[in-house]
RNA sequence: GCUCCCUUCGUCUAGCGGUUAGGACGCGGCCCUCUCAAGGCUGAAACGCGGGUUCGAUUCCCGCAGGGAGCGCCA
């Protein structure tokens, strides 16, 4: 049997983190076993659905590379369907018409929670023969009252349910638009899903959606329950733990693949490994290992994994994906250097791109004004042979390669009598603004000749108005 | 309230009856060093509680506690 999986999200609301590792263990199981991924996006929520998050769904999954085989499907384009399955199990009998009104159903429930029940519909309209007039029914499953369901699961093992606490669900509402019940399991028996992973906020559905498989006689997939992920404080993950949407890591600079296998590693593992390329993770991945514990986000693991990806990329690559990082941010670097050199520099002192484009900034502009603390610490009277030997050795350098600019420094300390430090952070700050960078020679390097003389002597003048140190 | 799920360092996890309970992030220390990093070495840090089963339980079983999910004409 070839292994046929989906990711089937709502298009309520922006990608989140949460979905997208349900979306990458689908993606795996399918890829480990040289089956098929299928998207389908299920708006049969009419109010919520936007076409806004549709796009913003498939704008994720691009970016973190997840492709699909078939898809993206839309249950809207599917509502015939729906209605003839739904006609035929009237048919058959295994569905019936409800013709209960809302208020009427929340006044039951409300007994059953006061009588300390388990809430559910008492299948009042099962034998009803005759239709309400003026009122549209609702399409229920007649599900069976006695025994049980046992959800053979692949992370949970068997979990079984007393089929006297499910009730009759709702397959087609009033309007005749289907239920999420009806929808997946229609969609995914009319697709051939063989397995389905999904997060474990659905378990608890998964008795009834087998009722539906057994009343249409269709084969039960297999299920795969998947632990969520919660926030760093052990709460639902929301707003407020930081990025949630998916894009949001892009505009923050993450890489995908670092991404990704920080998801693949919670509620996963492959003994002390940490980190997976994807062909790694195609390879190793398996369902059987997934964690049933939920497990908590943690920023900081993922801010490592990405400077081990940033670390470890190829230069042009990096330099690709930095410069349309900076693209996608209205980041100009045209009067920069080549942007090559400049993730080599910077590439061990970044967690994200962000950081790299912030910490860069005077490679590619000119600074507003050297930090006030760094000027005044080391832009002082003191130091001004100090700058005026290096404008002045600088000046007469007939390259501009990062030894040769070293061999300067070097020389201006020896000749002052000072340590390479006291050379060093003055003319980091000069051109810097600031007292943190790569290498100062790399720096200047990077920087520029002309540019680098001009700052130095702002720098000069600057220290040159300082009062004499006693 | 009812049903279902979960429980190893702060966090992610290894472990699948006998281990000095391992790794990773983070944190501390040392080294390296022109700043910041990166890197190397190193330290502190965990089996929720109570019963069983067993020669022996982190591991198997049962309770409890704690956490989570679901109980819609949402998905």
């Amino acid at each position: 049997m070839r292994v046929k999986t989906r990711f089937a999200p709502s298009p309520t609301g922006y990608l989140h983190i949460g979905g997208v590792r349900t979306a990458l263990f689908s993606w795996l199981y399918a890829r480990h076993h040289g089956g098929s991924f299928v998207l389908r996006i299920e708006d049969t929520d009419r109010e919520r659905s936007t076409e806004a998050s549709i796009q913003a769904i498939l704008t994720g999954m691009a970016w973190v590379g997840l492709d699909y085989d078939e898809g993206p499907f839309r249950q809207t384009e599917r509502f015939e369907r729906y209605t003839t399955v739904a006609a035929e199990m009237l048919a058959r009998g295994t569905a019936y018409r409800c013709y209960c009104s809302r208020d009427e159903l929340e006044a039951m429930r409300a007994e059953q929670v006061a009588r300390g029940e388990n809430p559910r519909y008492d299948g009042r309209c099962r034998d009803r023969q005759a239709p309400v007039a003026g009122v549209n029914p609702v399409i229920r499953l007649r599900s069976p009252r006695e025994g049980s369901v046992t959800v053979h699961d692949l992370v949970r093992g068997d979990v079984s349910f007393s089929n006297a606490d499910l009730d009759d669900v709702i397959l087609m509402r009033s309007d005749g638009v289907p239920t999420f019940h009806f929808g997946v399991v229609v969609d995914d028996a009319d697709m051939g899903i063989t397995h389905v992973i999904r997060g474990d906020d659905h378990l608890n559905n998964t008795p009834r959606h087998i009722h539906i498989q057994q009343a249409l006689g269709v084969p039960v997939p297999v299920y795969a329950h998947l632990p969520m992920i919660l926030g760093a404080d052990g709460t639902r993950l929301s707003k407020r733990h930081g990025a949630v949407n998916v894009l949001e890591y892009r505009e923050r600079g993450y890489l995908p693949d670092a991404l990704l296998n920080y998801l693949v590693r919670l509620g996963w593992s492959h003994g002390d490994q940490e980190v997976f390329s994807r062909e790694e993770m195609i390879e190793l991945f398996d369902i059987a290992a997934v964690n049933a514990a939920a497990s908590r986000f943690n920023p900081d693991k993922l801010g490592w994994l990405n400077q081990q990806y940033i670390l470890a990329r190829d230069r042009s690559q990096l330099a690709a994906e930095f410069g349309a990082f900076m693209d996608l941010r209205g980041l100009e670097h045209d009067q920069g250097p080549p942007l090559e050199q400049v993730v080599d520099a910077y590439r061990e002192r970044a967690v994200t791109l962000e950081d790299m484009a912030q910490a860069s900034t005077y490679v590619f502009h000119d600074f507003a004004a050297i930090d006030a603390k760094a000027a005044r610490q080391h832009l002082k009277a003191g130091t001004v042979p100090v700058l005026s030997q290096v404008i002045e050795r600088l000046e007469a350098l007939p390259g501009w390669q990062r030894e040769v600019i070293h061999d300067v420094l070097q020389a201006v300390a020896a000749a002052l009598g000072i340590g390479f430090g006291k050379v060093g952070q003055p003319v980091r700050v000069a051109i810097t603004g600031g007292t943190v960078s790569p290498p100062i020679d790399v720096t200047l390097q990077l920087i520029g000749r002309e540019r680098v003389l001009h700052r130095l002597r702002q720098a000069l003048q600057l220290a040159q108005a300082q009062p004499p140190v006693s």
